[in-house]
DNA sequence: ATTTGTGCAAACATTTTGCAATTTA
DNA sequence: TAAATTGCAAAATGTTTGCACAAAT
């Protein structure tokens, strides 16, 4: 197999790490990269994604898919998700798993991991009304 | 807004529907389209999301995203997903999402509809050994 | 000096769209 | 014949990769 590359510290890692831990939102590469250009402005989309993937496979950082595209979290541990379909904010939402629901799946297949994802309409949507 | 197109009938949308109807594994286009295609040589790709945009409005079949890929089912009542993390097959599950479950989320928004993701190692999978 | 990290552009994969030709009602 | 459907190619997205150069150890 390939020997991991030994990682070194660098500025631009840091600065993405840093900018996902401060930003609740889930920010997609985009986001993340827009965001780390107001301090460094030289960055590039490609170290955006390769330290994305470095600090994911660290355990540093979660990625989760949202309609195709990716987004960015600094939580790490087990939690779900509740998605706004009419501003497209992803939350982060803590609830437990009931035992109960992964035993009905045994069937199919050992479980190693559950996500939920709620949809529908967040707090701040809902107020302003329509 | 723009009026909706009057559907009328087509070979291909029929035999779109068919194939993912009769393929219980979530085919992804690229698949639907390599199975229409034994039937029906010519049709190309973009018939094949168009079609399957289609349906999935009029409500005959079912999006889902994995990975980033979208895969189809002709399920469309409420259920549930085993992703193989090996093989990567998607399995439909049936489980009821207890109550308290939304209740909990109810602090962050009104929940329409709640997705389930379990992963893991499938009976198939786990069985071949390793 | 070696090896990792970076910017840029090009390559990729999946999905969407423009358009002229065909088919359906 | 009017409107929906199709194939093809081109465009649009989001992400990955090849390469030469800069930076870190």
């Amino acid at each position: 197999m390939t020997p991991e590359p030994k990682l070194r510290s660098s500025e631009r890692r840091e600065a993405i790490h840093r900018f996902v831990a401060a930003h609740v939102g889930h920010p997609t590469a985009e986001e993340i990269l827009a965001g780390v250009r107001k301090k460094i402005p030289g960055v590039g989309l490609a170290t955006i994604y390769r330290n994305l993937d470095v600090l994911t496979g660290e355990g540093k950082l979660s990625r989760t898919m949202h309609d195709g595209v990716a987004r960015y979290d600094a939580r790490t541990d087990p939690h779900h998700h509740f998605e706004c379909t009419r501003c497209g904010a992803v939350t982060n939402v803590d609830v437990d798993v009931p035992r109960e629901l992964t035993r009905a799946v045994r069937r199919v297949g050992k479980v190693d991991a559950v996500a939920i994802e709620f949809r529908g309409v967040c707090r701040k949507c809902a107020a302003s009304a329509r």
